[in-house]
DNA sequence: CGACACTCCTGATGGC
DNA sequence: TGCCATCAGGAGTGTC
């Protein structure tokens, strides 16, 4: 599932391709994709305008048009954008076209999650943005004492909050496990039971993960794909996500599978020691020992 | 405000 | 081997 190295890989592919092109066709096949709006809203307000920029937050993908038009995308689970795909290419439910065809793109998602929002205007595209992401992992933003303003308080746990969009933008189940594993914390410790080393240890592990997922040209775990159509190779540099019944590569240990913030989550509960369990109400003596 | 369940969707997976 | 139920999950919405 593209998370934010998937979606920068797709932005640095496409970029020299569509930056300085128009826009001559956008082709909405699926009308859930670009819902609550008709296909013909985006089309008429975005049809015949020149490509400024492709941009990046978080993992939409930002379309600069002229005259402050903006595309906003979002693959979901399991999209993918794709630049001159083969004509036989299923599950198509938008196609692009730039200089009358010089270049084609198409966005293909079987499952059907995948977004493409209007916003007309930049004070609209921030707004957004503003509403629904928080810091940028990468622009040097999220640094340990960042992080812990954030987690202040908070008992949730530490991997709900790192998949929290609105707090640290572009982390998914991927790189959260991944990012938690280096900086040796559990997911399920409550996020604001950090200790202040431990803060600045997962700022940097979310830098890292997500630099050697990007270095990497992104993880293909089922669907996704480079703008090429080519898989990523960060999957097999998972340190423990996906590793269920395999040895930590750290201490040796076995990889756990379990279940956090909802999500099927791995961890090495070794090099990832399980918080203490909170202070039950109940007579200790009343319960048996796990 | 925050935490959690539910929803969307369909290919992959697993159990019998 | 084949079928069917269940799972997977990003993010929006609803509920308490």
């Amino acid at each position: 599932m593209p998370e934010l190295p998937e979606v920068e890989t797709i932005r640095r592919q496409l970029a020299p391709h569509v930056e300085g092109r128009e826009l001559t066709v956008l082709d909405i096949l699926d009308p859930r994709w670009c819902l609550p709006l008709a296909p013909e809203a985006l089309r008429d307000a975005l049809e015949g305008r020149r490509v400024e920029r492709l941009g990046r937050r978080g993992k939409y993908l930002a379309w600069e048009l002229e005259d402050e038009a903006y595309l906003l995308m979002h693959l979901r689970m399991t999209g993918t954008l794709l630049l001159d795909p083969p004509p036989a290419t299923p599950y198509v439910r938008v196609r692009l076209a730039l200089d009358g065809g010089e270049r084609e793109l198409r966005f293909c998602d079987p499952r059907r999650f995948g977004t493409g929002e209007l916003a007309l205007g930049a004070a609209a595209r921030d707004a957004f943005f503003d509403l629904r992401l928080g810091l940028e992992p990468l622009s040097g933003e999220l640094t340990g004492e960042a992080l812990r303003r954030m987690a202040r308080g908070r008992r949730a746990p530490v991997k709900a909050f790192l998949l929290d969009q609105r707090r640290i933008a572009g982390v998914g189940n991927i790189y959260a496990d991944e990012a938690l594993f280096r900086a040796r914390i559990h997911p399920l410790r409550p996020a604001g039971s950090l200790s202040r080393a431990q803060c600045d240890a997962l700022a940097a592990a979310v830098h890292e993960a997500l630099s050697a997922g990007l270095a990497a040209g992104g993880a293909t775990i089922d669907d996704f794909r480079d703008a090429e159509g080519v898989s990523g190779a960060f999957q097999d540099e998972f340190l423990v996500h996906r590793r269920r019944g395999e040895p930590c590569p750290e201490c040796g240990g076995t990889v756990v599978k379990m279940v956090a913030a909802g999500r099927g989550t791995y961890v090495c509960e070794r090099c990832q020691p399980r918080p203490r369990r909170r202070r039950a109400r109940a007579p200790v003596g009343l319960r048996a020992a796990g």
